[in-house]
Order: C-alpha cells, then structure tokens, then sequence
DNA sequence: TCAAATGTTTGATC
DNA sequence: GGATCAAACATTTG
C-alpha cells in the first residue's frame, strides 16, 4: 500500500484515534516484520502513552512517553483499527480504547522501537511533497543517473514510489530513461510541479486502492481511478491516443507513452 | 506454470 | 564514490 500519499492517509486515519490512548498489550508473530525480540519490544510498549503520528517519508511514527514506535507498512501492510485478526496478522496492540492490528501477507513491513529516529531512516533524502523547487532542481543537477530510479531512491527524495513516479514522468512529459543531470530546467520544473501535483491530487482521493490497500478505517482511496500510465499497459495514452508501453527499468514495472515522453 | 505486485537491501560489476 | 543490474525477502493473484 505504501507510497507517500497512502502513507499520509493512514496517517492522517490513526492520528486522531491513537492520539492519546495507551498500549496496553502489544503481541507480535513475525520474526520478518519484526526483527528484535517480540517479549522485549511488547514490554517496551506496554503502559506507553502514544503523543503524537507523523509521517517521515514512507514511515509512520508514533512518539511515545519514551521513544517512538516506527512502522513500515512494506509492500501490503495495512494498520487496522478494532479489525479481526486473520491469518495474515503479525501484530496487535491492545490500546485503552480499542485495538490497533498490523497484517502484511508479504511481511515486507517492519516494526520496530527506537529511542530517536534510525541514522537509516533519518538520513533518507528530503520528503517529496515538502521540498522547495529550488533545492528540488539542484538535486536533479547532481545526478547523471536515469530520472525513474532516482525518484524511487529514497536516499535522494523520500516518499515516492512506482506509482507516483512513473504518473509525475507521464504528467511532465519526460521519459522515465531520462538523464536527470541533463534536463533543462524548463523540464525539471515541469517535473516538480507534476510531482507536487500528482502527491497532492492523490492525497486529496486518499491514495490508490489497488491490491489491498486501506486507511486505519478500512476506506478505499480513488485515485486508482485516476492513473494515466500505471497499470495501463497497451491501452491509449489519454493525452495522444498512443499505446501505453510497460519496459523494467531498476526492476520496477515502468509505464509510459512512447510518444508524449520523450528524452 | 509463469509473471507480476503500491518496497528495501545487499552484492557484484563497471 | 556513482551508477547499473540482479537477486533476495514472502505471499498472493491472474
């Protein structure tokens, strides 16, 4: 489910209903998910009071009496308020009102207690919906890698993923092949905008629903209704009518239109 | 049976 | 150091 704006819109679900209440009980079942000892981390939580959650790049993290819980939904978690538990849960937290439920299929996610952020997580580049134009367009300078792996590179931005990317490429024009270094600025700023754009339209339609994501609610986003290129594999670009091409680039699926994004 | 999936990390190679 | 690529992680889905 993870890229920012879903991030944001669990966020944004669990702030309000976390906000406040204490941990009474966590209970953990996955040594991928997590990745100290189970007893440990639960008695570090029990009797904590959750202050505050925020969003750092694609991490959730909840700032407790002492420390913070930080987790990564991976590839299909989702954190599910007063939710039955099934054969994909890896966590419960029993809280003072209610009960929050970590599933993951995948066990691509993580859970973890840290006094301050981790050096790995606090280092991640500047956040994708935050940073400025200018500091945005000097990052591009820099780099003489291609434009889509870039973006998905959280040490160089933090917060974008395949979905975002490839619609930012698609809404600037540019092709995901790309050398960032070697865009004109014109070019670097019509990514920009694209990109603040595409993260703001999809945080606004509370993330894309595809596979299984939800908000803590359990709600739906919409913005999958909105794609131009991902997933759209050999249907017609909506801008020219040309087939929509899918090449791997960094091992990612990468959609594009072979006629409006050119190098 | 095979390919692909909203992510990250690690290692090999140039 | 950068940059590229592949593989690994674990499971489901078409």
């Amino acid at each position: 489910m993870p890229e920012l704006p879903e991030v944001e819109t669990v966020v944004r679900s669990l702030a309000p209903r976390l906000t406040g209440r204490r941990i009474l009980r966590a209970h953990f079942s996955s040594r991928h998910v997590v990745r100290e000892n189970f007893r440990r981390l639960a008695a570090r939580l029990a009797g904590q009071t959750v202050h505050s959650v925020t969003r750092h790049g694609k991490f959730i993290v909840a700032a407790l009496d002492s420390g913070n819980l930080i987790v990564h939904l991976g590839m299909t978690g989702r954190l599910l308020f007063d939710s039955p538990t099934g054969p994909h849960t890896r966590a419960i937290f029993e809280l003072d009102e209610g009960t929050l439920v970590y599933d993951d299929p995948r066990q691509f996610g993580r859970i973890e207690w840290a006094p301050e952020l981790p050096a790995r997580v606090a280092r991640l580049g500047p956040d994708a919906f935050l940073i400025a134009e200018n500091d945005f367009l000097q990052l591009l300078r820099k780099r003489n890698a291609r434009i889509k792996p870039l973006l998905l590179n959280q040490s160089f931005i933090r917060g974008m993923g395949n979905i975002y990317s490839d619609e930012a490429l698609f809404q600037a024009a540019i092709h995901p092949r790309a050398i960032a270094s070697r865009l004109s600025k014109a070019r670097a700023q019509r990514l920009y905008r694209a990109m603040i754009d595409v993260l703001g339209a999809a945080i606004d339609q509370k993330g894309s629903s595809i596979s299984n994501y939800v908000d803590s609610e359990g709600r739906r986003g919409a913005f999958q209704n909105m794609h131009q290129v991902y997933g759209r594999e050999g249907e017609p670009c909506s801008r020219c009518g040309a087939k929509i091409r899918r090449i791997v680039l960094a091992g990612r699926g990468t959609h594009f239109c072979p006629r409006c994004q050119r190098m």
